[in-house]
DNA sequence: AAAAATACGGAACAATCGTTCCTGAATTGG
DNA sequence: CCAATTCAGGAACGATTGTTCCGTATTTTT
C-alpha cells in the first residue's frame, strides 16, 4: 500500500532529547531541531505533531529510560546502601566526563517549564513521586536487611536522597568541574546512612 | 541643564527581576519589559542597553540582595544552628505561600543560561562561591562554639547545605505544595548537625 | 503497472523577536 | 527665554520564530 517509513521513530526522539537537553525548550528552535534529527520540516512535523508535541514526547522517553534503568539497578543490587551510593557516584562521574554538562532533562524542564505548560508539570509530578516511590521502597528494604540505619523513615530519606540529587543535576548544569565539591556534598549525605 | 530622570533605575531593576524571575530569560519579550517595568521603548534601551545587560544587572542585582542578607542573619544570630534551620524554614514558607513559585532567580538562571552565556556562568559560579564561604565560616563559628557537630569539616558542611538549598528551590519552582515534603527532607537535613 | 503513502527540499506564511529611530512634549539649569 | 536632556509613544527595521503547503521523487502493496 504504501512506503514504510526510512526513519527510525525512537531514534529521532533521541537526538530531539539531545537538544532540548542540551538547549532547553525556549532555546531550541525548528531549525535546531531539522538540523539535528536530520528530518525534512515536513517529516518532522508530520510525525510529531509540533514543536510541544514532540518535546513532551521527548521528556517522556527520556522519563521512562530513566526509570527503567533506576528500577532495574536496584533489582539486581544485594545492598541497597552501595546501590544508591552508585546512583551519585555515576551522577558525578557524568556530571565531570561530559565535555558539555547537561545537568538533567527533567530538572532543566521542571526549572524552565512547569510554571507555564501543565502537561509538563504533571510530567514532572509524576516523576518525582514515582522516583520516591522507587527510592523509598528501595531504602525500606534496606532497612529490613539492616544495610541502612532505621533512624529515619523510608519515605523522609527517600525525599532527602532525591532533594541532593537535583541538586548535584544543578550544580553540574552551571559548570562545575571541581570533583572535591560533589565528594564533600556525597561525604555528608552518606553520613546519614 | 537637563531633564531629570523620572523613574528610579533600581526600581525599575526590581521591576525586571520579577519578570526575568518568573518567565526566565528566553520567556520574556521586549514587550513584557516594556509592560512591566512602566518604561517607553526608548527610555528602556537608553537605560540599559540591551536585553542581555539588563538582564546581567537585574541577576547581579538580586544577587547582591541576597548576600547582604544572608551575611546580615549571620551576624545578628547567637546560635548559628538556628539560623540554617531559619533559612530552609524561610524557603518552605515562600515556597508555599507564593502564588506563583519562582523558585530561585539564580537557581533558574544557572539551569537556563550559565552553559551558554560566559558572563551568567561567572555570576552563578562567583555566587556559589560566596555562599559556600558564607556558611563555611558561620559553620565554623558554630562548631567552636560547639552548637554545631564537628564530626564533618566546615566547608564540606556548607557545601551539602548549598545542595540542600538548590534542591528545594528546584521543588519549589516545579511547583511542590505539600508542606510534608519539604518538612521530610528538612528532618534528613538537620539530623547531621 | 497502478495506486497509495511517505519522504524530501524549499518556498512561503503570519507572527513575533530584539532593536533602532523619529516625533513632540515635558522639565530642567543657565 | 534658551538650550539641553529625558520622557512617552509608536512606527519601522530586518531577522527569526513556529508552522503550513506545494511539487516531486521514492518506495511499497495490490
Amino acid at each position: 500500500m504504501a512506503r514504510t517509513k526510512e526513519f527510525n521513530e525512537d531514534q529521532a526522539l533521541d537526538k530531539a532529547i539531545e537538544i532540548f537537553w542540551h538547549k532547553g525548550y525556549n532555546g531550541t528552535s525548528a531549525q535546531d531541531l531539522v538540523n539535528h534529527l536530520g528530518l525534512s520540516r515536513s517529516s518532522l512535523y508530520d510525525t510529531f505533531g509540533d514543536k510541544q508535541k514532540l518535546f513532551v514526547k521527548s521528556l517522556k522517553r527520556y522519563q521512562k529510560q530513566n526509570l527503567d534503568s533506576l528500577k532495574e539497578l536496584f533489582e539486581n543490587s544485594e545492598n541497597i546502601k552501595t546501590a544508591l551510593t552508585e546512583i551519585f557516584k555515576q551522577a558525578v562521574v557524568e556530571s565531570l566526563q561530559d565535555r558539555i554538562t547537561k545537568g538533567c532533562f527533567m530538572v532543566n524542564s521542571s526549572v524552565e517549564l512547569a510554571m507555564h505548560d501543565p502537561e509538563i508539570a504533571k510530567i514532572v509530578h509524576d516523576n518525582q513521586k514515582t522516583v520516591e516511590d522507587i527510592f523509598s521502597q528501595a531504602i525500606k528494604k534496606g532497612q529490613e536487611l539492616g544495610q541502612i540505619s532505621d533512624k529515619q523513615e523510608a519515605r523522609s530519606l527517600a525525599r532527602f536522597i532525591f532533594n541532593n540529587y537535583s541538586g548535584i543535576r544543578v550544580l553540574a548544569r552551571a559548570g562545575e568541574r571541581d570533583k572535591q565539591v560533589y565528594d564533600d556534598i556525597l561525604k555528608s549525605i552518606f553520613a546519614l546512612f
